[in-house]
DNA sequence: TCAAGGTTTGACCATTTGGTCAAGGGAACC
DNA sequence: GGTTCCCTTGACCAAATGGTCAAACCTTGA
């Protein structure tokens, strides 16, 4: 009758489990981040995961569980970028720094990437919460951290909510339109990557590097 | 039988025809800017259009047909605002209307901007050849005449082919991500648009400006 | 007013989809 | 070696889905 109620949302016991919740996750994130949740089926998810669909459902009671599951995963790593950037730091080069990370993890993880921007077009249906919860008081925090750092002078003016706004929209495009940029700049690999954080830290270096007085 | 295969991709006959095509094309773009294509279905359209299904299909005859006639609607007027930067302005102001242009598209046609997004973030099936045809050449053509600002001294150094996707995505991400914009500013109606484009007007004139020698 | 062609729909169909279940196959611990 | 619990699957089901069709209903122009 399934695994455990207990189980469910904490780590898996045995050694075929671990193997196949790890298989099981890996294979939806690959389809869920490629067609939305409404258009992938567990039959796409069963077969990337090398399951049959009774197997899947043995370890995850539902469609929207292996979503669910994906999802909450997810958001957890999700705002550490931006958590690490610190108050006591050289604002420029802390934002700057911010910056580079979101666009490593652009490169690293464009799927994750891929299956939050899915999940926010289509309305947020299951994040909402943590939208107007963890991400918006995160962001309040950052975004006051950022005009101190104006009112000291060390920073240029600027709003920071469009500031983190731009940052984000910049950085996961790379991950998102990613069959754009491929298609348009033809490059080998990652290659362009290179360019596009050269190109990233100019834009906000000097926009945020306060006038020299 | 369904209208006549002459019709297909033409102007509509009759006041009937007319009426229900753009009735359907409408609730299409409601409905697959929200959920994808594979996402949506016909009778979410039809209900949404105040049709019966096979009313539906007298129209369209296939659920990829109402989708492709939106796509090529939409590729039409996309690239327009790209199109309207003239060589012969003055760069930096030339590179601001494009951006402010953008912008004022997210604002207008969020739907279709979404409906964009959707398609290439699940990869572009269907316009994957737009992307390298007509898309690359006028991105490959207005890089050059950005590089030819650049080489006049007329703007900063800056990697053209960044800069497009930096104000594609800066400018697409409050249509895209309106939901999570919105989570985060809970501005009133479309007010936090007037910041939007203040900051992004500040973010490119500070980058593009060349320095005063 | 009447015929011709345009429009609408209820009923229907094959396929796909999320999900169930009972029975059989293994691993592991005693 | 046997028992217990874990794992796997073929067969199945009800609902949803894209699409068809013949019959009925409207418009329109002569």
């Amino acid at each position: 009758m399934g695994i455990n109620r207990d189980t469910l949302g904490r780590k898996p016991r045995t050694r075929i489990q671990k193997k196949n919740t790890e298989a099981i996750l890996d294979a939806a994130l690959d389809v869920f981040s490629q067609y939305g949740f409404r258009g992938s089926t567990l039959d796409q998810i069963a077969k990337a995961a090398g399951l049959s669909k009774p197997n899947l459902l043995y370890y995850f009671p539902s469609k929207v569980a292996i979503h669910r599951a994906l999802i909450d995963e997810l958001m957890q790593n999700w705002l550490d970028p931006l958590r690490k950037m610190q108050a006591d730091g050289e604002p420029v080069e802390e934002i700057l720094a911010y910056v580079l990370r979101k666009l490593e993890m652009a490169r690293e993880f464009p799927r994750e990437s891929r299956l939050f921007a899915n999940e926010i077009v289509q309305g947020a249906p299951n994040i909402m919460d943590k939208i107007e919860g963890e991400l918006k008081t995160l962001v309040e925090e950052k975004a006051a951290v950022i005009n101190g750092w104006i009112a000291s002078g060390a920073l240029a003016p600027v709003d920071p909510y469009h500031l983190i706004f731009s940052i984000w929209s910049t950085t996961q495009h790379y991950a998102d339109f990613d069959v754009q940029v491929r298609g348009i700049l033809k490059p080998e690999g990652d290659a362009h990557f290179k360019d596009a954080e050269a190109y990233l830290d100019t834009l906000f270096r000097r926009m945020l590097t306060p006038p020299a007085s």
